[in-house]
DNA sequence: AATCAGACCAACCGCTATGCC
DNA sequence: TGGCATAGCGGTTGGTCTGAT
């Protein structure tokens, strides 16, 4: 197992374990959860006879003790809802664990760091190598070096200071997004037409115009605001925008989900 | 066998949200 | 309404494990 040595910290009055939890000290705390429940974490360590901070004791409790819990052998099916929710809901992992029963915020986020991350930033680099390069026409900047040259461009809004970059940025799908504020899908304005995600995303903004509130409207078309009315937590193109990273085919492919084809 | 680097993961820390007075 | 206490969340740390050399 592993864990840290355990340390001591001194306050003015008490002396407050760190590190490891023994045996002995998660025993206490099942034993004094047994049988006075949980009533108030910062007053608890004291009668339960723990040198903890109720923090910790949370923490040992909530990632580790409490009934129900399971631990390792994440399984492919998990494995796959934890990227889909991660790309769809960001490092929300409190929310990606209300649909995982049983797994603990932490184990996922620790799950994530080291195992997925990599992999699947990976792959998002491969996918958008291989959708633009394939799929989009390329009428802008063609006689460029660079290899993303054919890549649709989406002028990203400038972040405010602390909004973070992109692969930082709070995400809502699109989908969701259209979906809370009742965009209708069904009458796709696409078809049989080709759109670059820019046009898309011009064409949905004027839709956006009959659906959002006039605040949240101004925001999505100054791509400057944090938060929408409804919660949304960043700029609708920069989700897009980002949708697009995620998405895992292609650029038209991309567009044809957005619309819920 | 010894050493090293990277992976793993329990636990800590700082910040925010929420509830209560 | 403002301030305080508590709960909860997400990022980070650092000790241990494990495989490669």
């Amino acid at each position: 197992m592993v864990g840290r040595p355990l340390k001591s910290s001194k306050n003015s009055s008490t002396t407050v374990k760190k590190g490891t939890w023994s045996a002995e000290e998660d025993q206490k705390l099942i034993a004094y959860i047994r049988r006075f429940g949980i009533w108030n974490w910062t007053h608890m360590p004291k009668p339960a006879g723990l040198a903890r901070t109720g923090k910790s004791c949370r923490l040992r409790w909530m990632n580790y003790l409490r009934p129900n819990i399971r631990h390792g052998n994440i399984t492919k099916e998990e494995e796959d809802l934890i990227i889909e929710l991660q790309q769809r809901l960001g490092n929300k992992w409190a929310a990606i664990v209300a649909r995982l029963p049983g797994r603990t915020d932490n184990e996922i986020k620790n799950y994530w760091n080291t195992r997925l991350k990599k992999r699947v930033n990976n792959r998002n680099k491969l996918q958008i190598r291989t959708a633009c390069d394939i799929k989009v026409k390329p009428d802008h900047n063609d006689n460029s070096s660079h290899p993303y040259a054919s890549c649709p461009t989406i002028d990203t809004p400038k972040l405010e200071p602390g909004i973070g970059s992109q692969t930082e940025t709070p995400t809502m799908s699109a989908n969701s997004f259209c979906t809370s504020y009742g965009l209708r899908c069904d009458d796709n304005p696409l078809e049989n037409s080709w759109y670059s995600p820019c046009n898309v995303i011009e064409e949905e903004e004027s839709l956006w115009g009959q659906f959002l509130a006039p605040r949240d409207l101004e925001i999505v078309q100054n791509f400057g605001g944090m938060d929408m009315h409804s919660g949304a937590k960043a700029p609708a193109l920069v989700c897009m925008q980002q949708e697009l990273v995620y998405h895992s085919g292609s650029c038209e492919e991309f567009i044809m989900d957005l619309w819920g084809k």
